[in-house]
DNA sequence: CATAACAAAGCAATCGCTTGGTTAATTGTT
DNA sequence: AACAATTAACCAAGCGATTGCTTTGTTATG
């Protein structure tokens, strides 16, 4: 039953269904709550097998995270190219990393919470892909702040502000009253200091 | 070593240190990677011993919670007591319940988040008993939209800002930049609407 | 002497992970 | 083109450690 392998040298396709699965689980479930069984059963594969993909299971969230962050990230500056004005940026950013939060059947963002799991060298990698995933955003405050939109883009205002948007995924259920896209309006209008609930210029 | 008991049909002492070290290590290591040994050790008692008191780790976490977050709002209570101006009212809410989460040795309000972890039965009284939490934060949010001091309390305020508070408890440090007082207001700045970083008028 | 509050010991289940096959695909050789 | 050798990707089985929890015994107190 082996599957052909696509290349020599490049990476198969069940390693990534594997770290999907174990994304999906990790978040839903908690890490310590989920066991390598559980993964091995998402992805049809007996108790063992992933083992064969990863040397352990932190091995596994540790990969999970940082691809998943990284491939977010991508989303990210997607979906910000081309677009000048800071308040703009600043409403894609929020709307996409909601996406990515949300929508996103890996919900990769929401993996750092887990970094606890890990040992000090792996979460100082995950830390770096992390911090990867926020540079445009403090890019986007301080243009903000520099503009007079928001009076100040100082540490308190990024932290606060990430855990507004992930802490959605503890409340938020797909096809209830709330959509993203509310969401994301109501979010960047606090940060615009518009209020709560303002309104986007462009919708 | 048997310890006397105060009073007949009361609860003892040592019921109370295991859910202050319980809560502890719930929210410091996650409920599913905290051991009922981990608890029994922190209050110095052998690995049997907490099963005497709560018939299950469960039943310890839904104590845990429910009990802190029932003392959590006596003192959100207390600190809004006489208050009549809204705006100072979430101020205080915001302060107080900052100080639960972060400087309360049981920072219960984190524990709301490992409700996945019991059945939907104990979770709907957990439940209960953030809702109880949460009614003072409704009220002050009401009056603030009602005098139009904000846009609108409509659902989406309420949870993103819970999000933004609780989230807190993932990065902030004690003895670090950032006190508590600044943290609490600059998210209740944020809230308030007048932008990021606002001064709170009374400082 | 009865009870509250443990300690001591251990049990059954589950955990992450290892070991040793097994099979199909790929590669090398003639 | 034919055939052996190698390799990737698993499966089957299980090992030792750890887990939540139970059972029984002990001790001080009322």
């Amino acid at each position: 039953m082996a599957r052909p392998k696509v290349e020599p040298g490049l990476e198969p396709n069940r390693r990534r269904e594997l770290l999907r699965a174990a994304a999906r689980l990790f978040v839903d479930k908690g890490f310590a709550a989920t066991t390598t069984r559980d993964i091995a059963e998402a992805v049809g594969m007996r108790a063992g097998s992933p083992f064969y993909h990863f040397r352990s299971k932190q091995e596994l969230l540790k990969a999970a995270m940082i691809e998943g962050l990284d491939s977010g990230l991508v989303r990210l500056l997607a979906a910000v190219d081309g677009v000048a004005d800071p308040e703009m940026r600043l409403r894609r950013l929020v709307r996409t990393h909601l996406g990515n939060l949300l929508e996103d059947d890996c919900r990769s963002p929401m993996l750092i919470y887990e970094s606890r799991a890990l040992e000090p060298a792996d979460r100082a990698e995950v830390a770096a892909a992390f911090d990867r995933y926020q540079a445009p955003w403090q890019a986007t405050l301080d243009a903000l702040a520099a503009g007079g939109r928001i009076a100040s883009a100082a540490p308190p205002l990024r932290l606060l502000m990430f855990g507004m948007l992930n802490g959605c995924s503890h409340w938020f259920r797909p096809g209830g009253t709330l959509s993203v896209d509310q969401i994301a309006d109501a979010a960047a209008g606090l940060l615009l200091g518009g209020g709560a609930n303002q309104k986007s210029p462009d919708s």
